[in-house]
DNA sequence: CGACAGGCTTGACACGTTTTAAAGACATGT
DNA sequence: ACATGTCTTTAAAACGTGTCAAGCCTGTCG
């Protein structure tokens, strides 16, 4: 049973192999007969194409490269099906890797995308300096950063506006009287927390309230565990603040169980909102404030300007895509009503309709 | 800046292509002197492979599909952090695609799958024929079953008793009173599906009740909105039972948040347990009691498996693993002590240590 | 009838790597 | 000096597909 290729085909076809590459490649320089009997001949002998041939005679794969930080957090799993519906509708296969947050191994795993020759590379990168990147798009492999706004013109990012996010959800707190805040955060070098916590200042200074007012606690993860520890700590050192802002929904479902478990009351003792809005936020023991993104719209739009990048490299503009993240108001961050009445923060649905 | 290729390696470094191969594959063929200097030129050039011209030349890649039923479900991601993190080791990528449950898709990614020539596939089929992977095993690709047992001797399968954990979770609600039950299940051809309701049976049967004690409430998909959607429908008809069973803690948790809006009690009204035990079902509003699998482990080892037999087809042995699920009672399914004292159900951690 | 155009098909080569058989270099033992 | 063996390197031949220039055929026009 000797491996069917192309040769075998046009054998059986009574046609040459060139012919049958036409038929699979440009159908429609190929005359009608020629092209059924082929079809046919394909179907009988049960030929598939071998993909490493082609991509070693095209110089690029029909695959694209998609790079998360966390494969366990559902805001990633959300974008890798945004990712995985478009390249399967064009016929892209997906090569999934998780930096772990590690930029040891982010550039051990891109490497491994350059080795494998991949279309393009769909990334949200660890470090902010995008060395790890440029190495691709030396090597010609188109990238779009996906959760990450880029100054540089000369490639193409989708993101979701974390500053503006971080001053939605903490202005929502103090218009909701919380006067004293903690900012419960992951590694520093993490974009999104750098962001998110700059949107906080931001919302302080409107509201004519000091640095001082944010406490910040920085765990070494962004997932619940790390959200439990933060907790523990937040215990430990004095008095409770009136409201918890975290960096992601995950932390703030470790710090909700922990609170809760020492029997602090949420919202009453202490406000709590999230980040990110995950399907499981709205079913939590108390259901969990936070801002919303379009996350599966993110991996969609980010698919389709990379591989609108690949199909034509050269009339591709690059875009900065940046979407504007909503806050979603549930019962965690919903205290009795605020001495001052000025409640602007807008509100989510009433009853979340995700979940 | 033409390509840089094996070729301008052995140019630069002053020896032949077949050298610098050999550094590559077998450096211990190669003199020290010789090696170092090819080394050298590796790094001054920034050479790396191509790894399409040796896909090509030794027939497959160094690749591994991977093939889930659904995305979104924390389930298969947790597989597929386990696949990532063993084939990331090895220095493997992943091909990820995801099957939504549907046999038409997962024969088109199959076949995207044989066309990058992957090493070998894991894959959670849809169907209980095993049609589609036996095209696989033709083409000599080995395949390792995820989730799902298999009689055939002639390859591998990692799974988790599903029986044993149906009969767990309604055991268990038996125990605790529950005359009246309802399994909120999804598509009967999928085999989790099928094999917990089986499971729930042999539990009723134990406890000397009819089938007629549990009515089947079917929805045509796993996740939580199709959850709400049963528990919608089990509210419009008639009295409610005492407990629900459901297939995933997606639909448990979709059922909770609905019965909940209508004002019915969990666990007092109506008891609830779910299946997978992912990691929000203890975060829930009401924590959800749930039967747990050894999820991470299970694409850890179907991947071990895989690359064993990749490695060494010959003197590889199928096996068939069968882990064991393990209850894990939480709020949801706690009522007030049953009438008949035998409460022999094994108790989960006091306390989910799991976020 | 010959020339020519246009549509189809063909044959041969290139893509970059791995592998294999063979050659070369050198030392050892006879 | 020669045979023998070990260790290292090389040249050439694949792997299966895509492409491109050249060839073939048919029909049309001059």
């Amino acid at each position: 049973m000797g491996t069917v290729g192309i040769k075998q085909v046009a054998e059986h076809a009574g046609v040459s192999p060139g012919t049958v590459s036409n038929v699979l490649n440009r159908p429609e320089r190929v005359a009608a007969g020629t092209r059924e009997r082929v079809e046919r001949s394909i179907r009988e002998l049960g030929f598939v194409r071998n993909g490493s041939a082609s991509t070693l005679r095209a110089g690029h794969s029909s695959t694209v490269g998609l790079m998360v930080l966390d494969l366990a957090n559902p805001f990633f799993t959300d974008v890798a099906r945004g990712v995985e519906d478009v390249a399967s509708e064009r016929g892209c296969a997906v090569l999934l890797s998780s930096s772990a947050e590690s930029g040891e191994r982010e550039r051990r795993n891109i490497r491994v995308f350059a080795e494998q020759q991949v279309r393009g590379v769909l990334i949200t990168p660890v470090g902010d300096d995008g060395q790890n990147t440029d190495r691709l798009s030396e090597r010609g492999i188109p990238v779009v950063l996906l959760d990450h706004p880029t100054p540089r013109a000369n490639q193409c990012s989708v993101a979701v506006d974390d500053v503006a996010g971080g001053e939605l959800a903490v202005g929502h707190l103090l218009a909701d009287g919380a006067r004293s805040l903690v900012y419960v955060t992951g590694p520093a070098a993490l974009r999104q927390c750098a962001d998110r916590r700059k949107g906080a200042l931001r919302a302080l200074r409107a509201a004519g309230l000091g640095k001082d007012a944010l406490r910040e606690l920085a765990v070494p993860a962004m997932n619940a565990r790390a959200g439990e520890e933060a907790a523990r700590r937040l215990l430990d050192g004095g008095p409770l603040p009136d409201a918890v802002f975290c960096a992601n929904d995950l932390l703030a479902l470790g710090v909700l169980r922990v609170l809760l478990q020492a029997g602090v009351k949420v919202p009453t003792d202490v406000a709590l909102i999230g980040y990110d809005d995950i399907e499981f936020s709205a079913a939590a023991a108390v259901p969990l404030s936070s801002v919303r993104q379009p996350t599966y719209q993110l991996g969609r739009i980010a698919t389709e300007l990379l591989l609108e990048e690949c199909d034509d490299p050269g009339g591709h503009a690059h875009q900065q895509v940046m979407f504007q993240p909503e806050l979603v108001v549930r019962d965690s961050s919903r205290r009795a009503r605020p001495l001052t009445g000025n409640d602007q923060a807008m509100a989510g649905e009433p009853e979340g309709e995700a979940l």
